[in-house]
DNA sequence: GGTTTTTCCGCAAACGTTTGCGAAAGTGTC
DNA sequence: GACACTTTCGCAAACGTTTGCGGAAAAACC
């Protein structure tokens, strides 16, 4: 009924629990006799060792925590099926929490993970995170720590990203090639460091295109499709349009996307369109959107990779910062002007 | 620099590692005097027990394993976003794998997860699993576990489903009412109870409404986009293409409707589409999909809701199956045929 | 002031492992 | 047959908790 233990076998077998212990781990003090004996029992009754017990011993779980601001949104959840991927493949599994976007709840997801003792973190920080004292305390324990996607430059951990900074400049160059110059951003909040990279792309480039950005087309609001809309409201209220924006990210452009549509907005030919992240969805919209395609599933491989390479560090570690490459789809919402 | 203990503060306060337990614990034993002393410490050094050791004392966990067999598909990210939100806020972090769709890697999952003592495990099974010694092994083991929209019948656990039969039973009236008649299903896999259901409703429905099931417009196939591509080529090599599709979920769905667009099959003027579950996706191409909105979320909130249900029931516990309401989503994909 | 009761705390065992150390056999050497 | 090795195993402590039990001191009773 209950679990099966070590001592139950020793016990069946008339040997004592060390015996067993060293039996399993191949330990060259017992001899085969013995250890097939021990084998065939615990195969027999289908054993399989306590974890708990075994990281309580080891002072070394094989769990990694993960934490991300929304599991169900699809740029994390690929994450987290790369990150199991690999984990997998190693003996590790995971614990996933979310933070909602939140501080608050960041700092108990952290707590919580740290409380089950796991052996390393994996941490996409809330947009809300500005303070990060809950981080450098995990670091603080000895427990190692990468950060993918959404990072804090100040920590000495670790990093994924994607190089946002180019991204949004290769994105604002193919408009610019496209035939659209008065191009707007809607951006994300503000403070945080991925959306100040992708702007800088986007200022970068419009200056070096001899493009003004315009204030009045430049807006901040969150990551989510209601953003979006909420973002296409804004700019319909203005006495004119831009013509093209640069989102930051899919959802967003999305959300952009629907609200213009009901508007009566044609998509692109009065207001082009490109997203960041490649959600199924912007593959499906009519046109198509263009978008920067961020290596999800990858990151969250490179992440559990470096996590696993600091574990067999130990002494001589330095934090590694890992840049995958994005790739601009190009699709209808951004199609070359017509010239008129 | 390492985890602090009971101990470490149990020596730097002069009392017995038992007192600081039960200080920490509010035992009555204790002084208020103490109490505070204690708390007060364990405030200062960021004192969190070792949820390791509690487990293994208490031979319980606050762990709830999940298994889906994909974790970066929308409906399954969704339903894990559910638990993890309730498993949250009863106090309960979860882990998560992935079977992949294969029943050797949803084994290995259950064994990973017993080994980590989960206090209970929720599972929708993988597509390949026709066989459940692994679930029978862990319901043996003591282990709670509630089962959730993929589920096996025969197993005595708690349940969360839909109702797949009158889901797929509604949405072919309301094909029928709109005109269609001739009209196909886009099947999963064989000897799944889900496809089952599901067929069995579109059967029952095409029955009571004096149409034919016309085996060549019966397909099976996978649940993926891609799945509903190739589906799309087998309808495509038939001689002629029947007015409306049934399709297992919204992927295939999708996967339908883009092979039909690319090969210049209007919809739903030529074929009608109906798909389930769903996704962003769905409502964001032209014409929008119709399609039996199931609810995720709320399906894993229901599930963990059951799990802990069961952890308190203990003795008098009893499986109940717990079945969500659908709804149809009517949109464009399935508009009313114009009379000829 | 003696007895009983209450308050407060510590000892020790336990949860299921792992591992250093020591000890009992067996093996070989001269 | 004495000695030194080698092989094979068990004892016991440890990981960080919790908890039954007992005991010392304080409080309460007559």
């Amino acid at each position: 009924m209950a679990q099966f233990t070590i001592k139950d076998l020793a016990r069946e077998l008339g040997v004592s629990p060390s015996t067993v212990s060293r039996a399993l781990r191949d330990h060259p003090d017992i001899s085969d006799a013995t250890k097939k004996r021990v084998t065939a029992l615990a195969e027999k009754h289908h054993y399989h060792p306590n974890q708990l017990a075994q990281s309580l011993q080891k002072k070394r779980s094989s769990t990694i925590g993960v934490i991300v601001p929304e599991i169900r949104h699809h740029f994390f959840s690929t994450v987290i099926s790369g990150i199991e991927e690999i984990a997998y493949e190693n003996g590790y599994t995971i614990m996933v929490c979310q933070s909602n976007e939140t501080l608050a709840r960041e700092i108990l997801n952290t707590q919580a993970l740290v409380s089950h003792r796991v052996a390393g973190l994996l941490i996409a920080i809330s947009s809300e995170t500005t303070s990060f004292d809950h981080l450098s305390g995990v670091l603080k324990q000895g427990i190692p720590m990468v950060q993918f996607d959404r990072v804090v430059e100040e920590l000495s951990t670790s990093k994924v990203v994607v190089d946002d900074y180019r991204a949004a400049y290769e994105a604002v160059v193919h408009l610019v090639e496209s035939g659209y110059r008065r191009i707007g951003h809607m951006a994300g909040l503000e403070g945080i460091a991925l959306n100040r990279r992708r702007f800088e792309g986007y200022r970068d480039a419009m200056r070096d295109n001899g493009l003004e950005v315009e204030e009045k087309f430049h807006l901040h609001g969150g990551y989510r499709e209601e953003d979006g809309r909420k973002g296409a409201e804004r700019y319909l209220a203005l006495d004119e349009l831009p013509e093209a924006i640069l989102a930051i990210n899919d959802p967003v452009a999305v959300g952009l996307f629907s609200r213009f549509k009901e508007a009566g907005v044609r998509i692109p030919d009065s207001v082009a369109l490109v997203g960041f992240s490649d959600t199924p969805a912007g593959a499906l919209i009519d046109p198509a959107l263009t978008t920067v395609y961020q290596p999800a599933f990858e990151m969250g491989q490179t992440a559990v990779t470096l996590l696993l390479k600091q574990f067999d560090a130990e002494d001589d570690f330095v934090p590694e910062t890992v840049t995958l490459n994005t790739r601009l789809l190009i699709r209808g919402s951004s199609h070359p002007r017509e010239e008129e």
